[in-house]
DNA sequence: GTGGTCTAGACCACT
DNA sequence: GTGGTCTAGACCACC
């Protein structure tokens, strides 16, 4: 699985990114275990000390609960996943929004004007 | 003036990127002279042949045009600097489609989703 | 059992409390016999002498008494037991005590304070 | 000022009790300057990593705020910190309760025997 | 094997 | 100088 990290932000914030944005999209489902800390930070060629940082951050908004020697699981409240699914979109929508004021465009302008593009406008 | 560059794309495609906006949000008016090459290459640590061939693929399409000895200047034709302003937008706006659609968002709930958030939404 | 020992304080004092913990909470019944003083010290890892120096401390006190090669046994005096379990309560009522003046709480206001917790207060 | 660690919990907890509790009684004042990182880790004789995680978790109640090259800053907000001073006193009662429920007495029957304590019981 | 903690030491950005 | 991040590598408790 890719793990793309560009140096624009600190690698465990995008760690906790790309991990959030699998748990809402069901690549680990609801109440699955995660892959040990050692191995996700091998597949992501990072640290396992930042690795681990990412997950506990993701582990005190409640999507992820530690057993201690078990293994770590994903949670198994839809509502507190799907929360973190409009979480995700709404920094999106906050990033394309900041990104367009930049160009010009009001956040209706904005709206207005991704709303008339066609399926492959570029 | 800040160039900041990763390694997720071709450098000049960036620089290319960076002077469009800076053109198209006027930090290099119309009709003006752009930089020297060199300059702009310092500026943006790197090298001026790759500043060179992002000034001359803006060439092309008509934004900037080069006068023998004067240097390069930007184009006075404002239309054509709508249209970069809006396929700049247009990249943006595909670019929040994308990411949208990743978390199972259709074009037409990502702009309900994104119409609806508040000023300060993360 | 657990035996947890620190190094804030000499460790035959900490078996003491352990050890009287253990026959004011009824874990060593009043009247049985005490398990040998190796095997004591082999649960709690630390050297037989410690634990026996432990032991000969709550001798003293009257808690225990040994009985020349039957080994030690409980005490059945319930009165003396309850005055154990009145000592070392006082020892923890202390201690909060001190660590509420710490905090700016007089006896009273630390009295009050506790009253009005609820059940899961942290 | 004295660092008193044990083995007991993990280091960056007890730091960030004992920093809580200086923010608390004022030895560190409201919106006043907090030592260096190193400072700190140097006085309670810890690794800088493990005295800057203290901070952080501090940093997330909203006690300190820190300002990327100028220092780290205790908050101005008086209310937020007699909230923590509110939960330094709750986790203290709670410990007192749990550890008197030990010894069989309910939390009443806790209340009840160190009200009647003399100053200087043991 | 698992997660959790800690240390030592490095580099960065910012002023 | 400051805080922030990252890595490498160690040890622990638990099962």
């Amino acid at each position: 699985m890719a793990w793309k990290l560009d140096s624009s932000q600190p690698i465990y914030l995008q760690l906790q990114t790309e991990l959030e944005l699998r748990i809402v999209t069901g690549v680990y489902p609801p109440g699955s275990q995660m892959p040990a800390v050692r191995v996700l930070a091998q597949e992501a060629a990072v640290n396992p000390n930042t690795m681990q940082r990412a997950l506990q951050e993701l582990e005190q908004s409640g999507l992820l609960h530690a057993q201690r020697t078990a293994g770590r699981f994903i949670t198994e409240n839809l509502t507190l996943i799907e929360q973190s699914r409009q979480h995700l979109a709404a920094e999106q929508a906050t990033i394309f929004f900041e990104r367009m004021q930049k160009l010009g465009y009001s956040r209706d302008d904005a709206l207005r004007f991704a709303a008339t593009l066609q399926e492959e406008p570029i």
